[in-house]
DNA sequence: CTGAAAGCGCTAACAG
DNA sequence: CTGTTAGCGCTTTCAG
């Protein structure tokens, strides 16, 4: 009853040769029917589990898949966002027998001192992982490279300049951008602006291009004081308080749009507060709409218009693109997810009175 | 150049034994000074890292930590929770040299149709993890038991009542809701309404407790009419939705509270909303705080008073206790840490008119 | 289809 | 302080 039976153990009560439990255990060949039940009953009878740590040994490679990320973020948010990724992940993984660690780049500085990119390195040269997925963007550029230098099986979230030749997986920025936008012109906005950072990532870019042939494509020219642009890091461009001071000062100036399109859920809580503040009403007096339809969307007030994405099932294609370059089985070399609009409660018909407007211009 | 190099590489290199190099690697006997010198440099000259897989198979331990999660999960917000602790897990974990893994007990049931318990269970039998996390409140009960039963170390964030004997971090629940209320009462709210769910859980029971707490320091009387109960299973009842049905019928009766303090930032928001459908505006009308300080509660408008909580760091002290329960040595039962009020504006002072009210009764 | 045998790379007694 | 000697439990040729 003491020792955790081993693999010999089930082999000699069935009287088998080990080599012969081990393929029946990964189906590595074929095995005798009979034998087949003998060898179960064996198992069965011993209670016997495989120890991983050996199997992993053996095989030179552990099943595991490296979640990569930046966990000097703050960011509750992204976390999120990450969580639900590695669920994503686990749900394609976990029926290959793979499973999913976190690897904190971060660590790396505060450990040992060397780069987040290094420490990847390292763990990849100890077998901790035989793939790894990138998520985020403050760490990729150094580490997209180093990944790809060691040639580690990898694939990416999301998708950056850097990252050519790796296998990426994203949502559709653009088109959900579109979707968003032309929401607004179906409700009869005309001028319409777009809340975002400068267009330096691909994201950004991405969202902001949709805006635009959403404009296009509904007869708009679209004018260049539509174009709200936030400051400040890759990341801070992103957030609230960016979305927030950018809308503040556009509304100590005369302005014309009646809508604006955020570059994401937080920047558009951040215009609603600046609008706010002002004493203008969401949606009566400006609509607004969002993109990611993070889990407060619907549980602010007004409800937010957003762009929702189906983040788990992001990392379940970003799971199964990485299983297959884990294998060396081909892979597409760009996935892209789509995405779909929720109307709430921010946005809301242009009201007559914007119409004439507009029709005097 | 080809394969990578093994101890025994060093090892001739340096023109010593194998054994000398794995007691440098991992400090398990002294080497002498010069040997040492001459090992590094041997490590150095070949680049040699240790394979994590023939360390773990040798000493029979994978220094990992599973993160025991309940990917069946709607809630994006949980796992912001989840990442984040894994984060705060991370730091202190790293330094000892363990890593995490995420072990989805919602997985078992599709895949197996294994209980999350037996699931948990086998991947422990082989050797998947050290040590384990607790802290889905849905899977806890069953889980537990297996948990204990298999005395595999573990630590349980969050507390429950079947979890006795078994480590436990937890924030400081009744103390941070006692804070909240006093910040009403000091407001001059003599009438304050708890939001909740029946005390089943001890989340829930803690919270209400420090409510009231706060209302016999403050020398006022409870009304059992200001209990105002959620409804739906234990996580449902936790939810927007539960916060703002159970509020619109509150409000559709005569009420005589002039601030309420929500279980959650979640329900805060759902009484937000219920609220201003009715007209009524946060927080001229009626006060609200909430509890998490989760990433949205700043960006709402009006930002949300509530109670911050240090969930990284939470995550950290679990870390520590449960690195502690792994190799053995004594911990504490129980760690609570402690949480602060942030005020913020979804609280505002009671009107004279309230007071007056009040005087009267 | 099955058995025998040779490791995978490291750790851990046990001697010296 | 250092070397020798066995394995850890499984996979995987290679024969049969």
């Amino acid at each position: 009853m003491g020792a955790r039976p081993t693999i010999h153990d089930v082999a000699t009560r069935a009287k088998v040769s080990p080599a012969t439990v081990s393929r029946l255990l990964n189906g590595s060949a074929r095995v005798g029917p009979d034998t087949e039940a003998v060898v179960r009953q064996a198992m069965e009878e011993l209670g016997y589990v495989p120890s991983r740590l050996a199997q992993s040994f053996a095989r030179g490679s552990s099943r595991t898949i490296a979640l990569l990320v930046d966990g000097d973020g703050q960011s509750l948010q992204g976390n999120a966002f990450l969580m639900t990724i590695a669920l994503g992940l686990g749900d394609v993984l976990a029926d290959a027998d793979y499973s999913i660690r976190i690897i904190n780049g971060h660590q790396a500085m505060r450990q040992n001192r060397q780069s987040a990119a290094e420490w990847t390195r390292d763990r990849w040269r100890r077998h901790e992982f035989d793939g790894a997925v990138i998520t985020n963007p403050t760490m990729t550029d150094a580490l997209i490279e180093a990944i790809g230098a060691a040639s580690i099986p990898a694939v990416v979230i999301g998708r950056y300049p850097h990252a050519q030749g790796l296998v990426q997986v994203d949502v559709d920025n653009v088109g959900g951008m579109r979707m968003a936008t032309t929401h607004l012109t179906e409700q009869g906005h005309r001028r319409i602006a777009f809340l975002g950072p400068p267009p330096s990532l691909t994201v950004s870019s991405d969202r902001r291009q949709g805006y635009m042939e959403a404009l296009a494509r509904a007869g708009i020219k679209s004018d260049s004081d539509w174009l709200l642009e936030t400051e400040g890091t890759d990341l801070e461009a992103f957030s609230f308080e960016a979305a927030h001071r950018t809308m503040t000062s556009a509304l100590n100036q005369p302005w014309s749009w009646t809508a604006v399109v955020a570059c994401n859920d937080e920047m558009a809580l951040g215009a609603v507060r600046a609008l706010t503040e002002k004493g203008l009403r969401v949606p009566e007096d400006v609509s607004i709409v969002g993109f990611d339809d993070l889990p407060f969307a619907h549980m602010v007030t007004p409800a937010l218009s957003t762009v929702h994405q189906d983040i788990r099932q992001l990392g379940q294609h970003a799971g199964r693109a990485l299983l297959a370059a884990v294998e060396g089985k081909p892979v597409a070399e760009l996935t892209i997810q789509t995405v779909s609009f929720v109307t709430r409660a921010s946005t809301a018909k242009a009201n007559a009175f914007d119409w004439a407007l507009d029709l005097e211009t």
